[in-house]
DNA sequence: AGAACAAGGTCCATATTATGGACTGTCGGG
DNA sequence: CCCGACAGTCCATAATATGGACCTTGTTCT
């Protein structure tokens, strides 16, 4: 059970690439993800073609396929593609495993409720941020910045930043680096380096605090939580505007956030009753390999 | 536009049946569909073979690539394949537009407070219906016998049964039949002609009821509500214990339900602007067929 | 008007990709 | 120690997915 690095010399050669052996589902499952990026509006044709990289008979095919399947839709008067009825419904069906969402309501309406702001959990994906849930506060003077949905890169937003600030910098290298593109054309105020020194005083904080970096006056405090393996589940954070995000006040809402993230954690507890001691850093749950060849 | 039905003569004949372009793609996402049917304890990689009609080594392939895209997961321990989190998260995404759980849950919670018995929001999905949500009642008496996620043959239990009978008789026929092994193999009790008796009941009384067929005690009573264009969209329901369904009660309860359908069927009104009068039975969303071959 | 463009959608010969029969490795019970 | 059941893998073959070229529809510019 311990032979896992074991690589044979005669493995082929060919193989060494990532050689699926499921070329379209994979296309397929990527358009899927893309597709996923725009929720509210759905893609048309070009930029999914674009953005994929594929040519347009093989996008449109691959696209006939998951239409079929229900994951995703054509709305008939842009003709733009969007995410289907059936995605939704095996959301909820995936959810009663991957709960997190329901767990963590209960911490962000007590959040929202005792702070009058609006909170937040926010996920991995990738090198993205998607915020899943947005609590609103009942404070009159509400920041909209963040929706329910939303997608940032890593390190954009109090959530966001607080995920990256909490991976070790092995992964954070490669995040920001492979989001160096599309953080210099489309997040001014988030440069690299600026990401960069925001993990420092995140990490010395122990929150991750966005000053209005996104949106004037929106500022948003945030803080992770982990599996019991150790890898990040995801984040809480609240927004307010910034008179209400006094130093006196972070201080407060700190506090607040990390009693949430740590009940999280309790509640994330029982999940992982397997004694087998893996590397705790494993990216991502990976298929297992038990054959020899890779 | 309106060419719609013109077929040439020589569209080559070995097209006519499902030849897709993309049968591994198709394959794949009948594995995600057949793995969600198992939510909570995923399945072994044997029975999805048999489940699907797949031979192993291409199942696991698929496997292997839905994994890849985060949909699919394996349980490390059991081995069983089931989930996974991306499916979660794009079931978030695609609850923006398809938000119909997030719509129905004043109704439910409504229903769950002057009630005091549990309310579920039911939906089709194909042949079957699927529980999307349960939001508990207060009474200290409930029944467990649906949970979120849970999915039986449409016709099995209230909210199940309210949408079968809603919907017109020729998919009724289609539906039933399609239905007739796993009903007589899994549900005693729910014998073909016993659903169409239960249908014409319900189209009479306008809600439909289910007196504890499914689990001795555990009464239910259900009404479907509609898209704007006429298609059935979902369907409300309440359990509860016998002695809490009366017939006078019952009259009670159909009252609350008609009242947060009629609510419903509002609040999707607002998704049909569209002018375009096609024909409202269209079992499902169909691609849009521009081109002239079919 | 009409021409020019852009974007969505489709066809079909080709070569790449997916397929599945046969095989190996692993666990648990007797 | 052997057996059966089950998970996972290999590889020649056949079927499938690919993408360049093309068609159609709607929009913008003269």
């Amino acid at each position: 059970m311990d032979c896992r690095e074991e690589r044979l010399p005669h493995q082929s050669a060919a193989l060494g690439a990532g050689l699926s052996g499921s070329q379209s589902v994979d296309r397929a499952l990527g358009l899927l993800s893309l597709i996923g990026r725009e929720p509210a509006e759905g893609l048309p044709l070009g930029e999914i073609v674009a953005g994929s990289g594929l040519n347009k008979p093989t996008t449109r095919r691959l696209l006939m396929a998951l239409m079929r399947a229900g994951l995703v839709e054509q709305e008939p008067q842009t003709r733009r593609y969007c995410l289907g009825e059936e995605a939704f419904v095996l959301g909820v069906l995936a959810a009663r495993r991957h709960g997190l969402l329901e767990m963590a309501m209960d911490s962000l309406r007590r959040l929202a409720r005792e702070t009058q702001d609006t909170s937040f959990l926010t996920v991995r994906r990738e090198t993205y941020a998607i915020c899943l849930h947005r609590e609103e506060g009942t404070y009159p003077v509400r920041t909209h910045a963040l929706q329910g949905g939303d997608q940032h890169p890593l390190g954009v937003g109090a959530g966001s930043l607080a995920i990256l600030a909490a991976l070790p910098d092995g992964d954070v290298d490669r995040i920001v680096a492979a989001n160096e593109a599309a953080l210099l054309a489309r997040y001014p105020g988030f440069a690299p380096e600026a990401i960069r020194a925001d993990i420092v005083a995140t990490r010395e904080r122990g929150v991750s605090l966005n000053p209005g970096r996104l949106v004037a006056s929106s500022w948003g405090i945030g803080r992770a939580f982990r599996y019991p393996d150790g890898r990040v589940a995801g984040a809480l954070s609240i927004a307010a505007i910034d008179s209400r995000m006094t130093p006196a006040r972070q201080s407060e809402l700190a506090a607040l956030l990390t009693r949430e993230a740590v009940r999280m954690e309790a509640l994330l507890a029982p999940m992982f009753l397997s004694k087998r001691g893996e590397k705790p850093m494993a990216a991502k749950p990976q298929p297992i390999e038990t054959g020899r060849a890779r």
